[in-house]
DNA sequence: AAAACACATTGACATTCTTCTATCTGTGTG
DNA sequence: CACACAGATAGAAGAATGTCAATGTGTTTT
């Protein structure tokens, strides 16, 4: 499978559930200790350790530790050059996926 | 959890996957017949099949039969709404979800 | 140094997803 | 009507995901 779809697949994969959603969501207002975000949830503490681990693997989210606590921030540009790619995947593009193909039947 | 979350993580379980996405990219150029698609793929009709009723059960995509064949399109207004509400989520709002909160040990 | 705190890791279990083979349904054709 | 074709559905097996309790690691405080 071509390179794009499956490097977005990967990325999508990691946004497509709520908790996480809400997370990106909240992180877009600014860098939030991993403790503020747990606030948010109904979850134990290592269910939130390991969704922010899939958003850091992921490159969406940066992490950093001062003193106790971990402080986590959006990566804008993983984020915005994966909206570019899906305008560019759900538009239609000058040299088509599937031009000049007719159905089977035809 | 918040219905917008909710609901745009659906969509996006749908869409987090390259073959799924890759028919997105196909059917963003016009409309296809499913055996059209299948050709594209390393697949069993089964398969595509099951994929396909995702995406229409979804409201990405919608069908249309011809005779004996299934042709598929795309619902360019849940995807350009999709694109929308991403954006709010990526980006900073002006009534932030996580304002005016403290870090729990400031 | 011992204890407390914030977070990560491990291991287990349940749920969901993916993909297949086999079969069924709807449509057109001889 | 019998058959062929396009696609859907059913059921099963394996893979991936979500979540937890228990424990480990790094940092600060006493």
């Amino acid at each position: 499978m071509e390179k794009v779809y499956t490097d977005t697949a990967k990325l999508l994969k990691v946004i497509a559930d709520p908790k996480r959603l809400k997370i990106v969501d909240m992180l877009s207002c600014g860098e939030l200790c991993a403790c503020r975000i747990l606030d948010a949830f109904q979850i134990t503490q290592p269910t939130l350790s390991h969704d922010m681990k899939l958003l850091v693997d992921a490159g969406i989210v940066n992490d950093r530790r001062e003193g106790k606590n971990i402080y986590y921030s959006l990566n804008n540009d993983v984020l915005d050059q994966l909206q570019k790619t899906l305008a560019s995947i759900f538009t239609e593009k000058e040299n088509c996926i599937c031009q000049n193909q007719s159905c089977c039947t035809d």
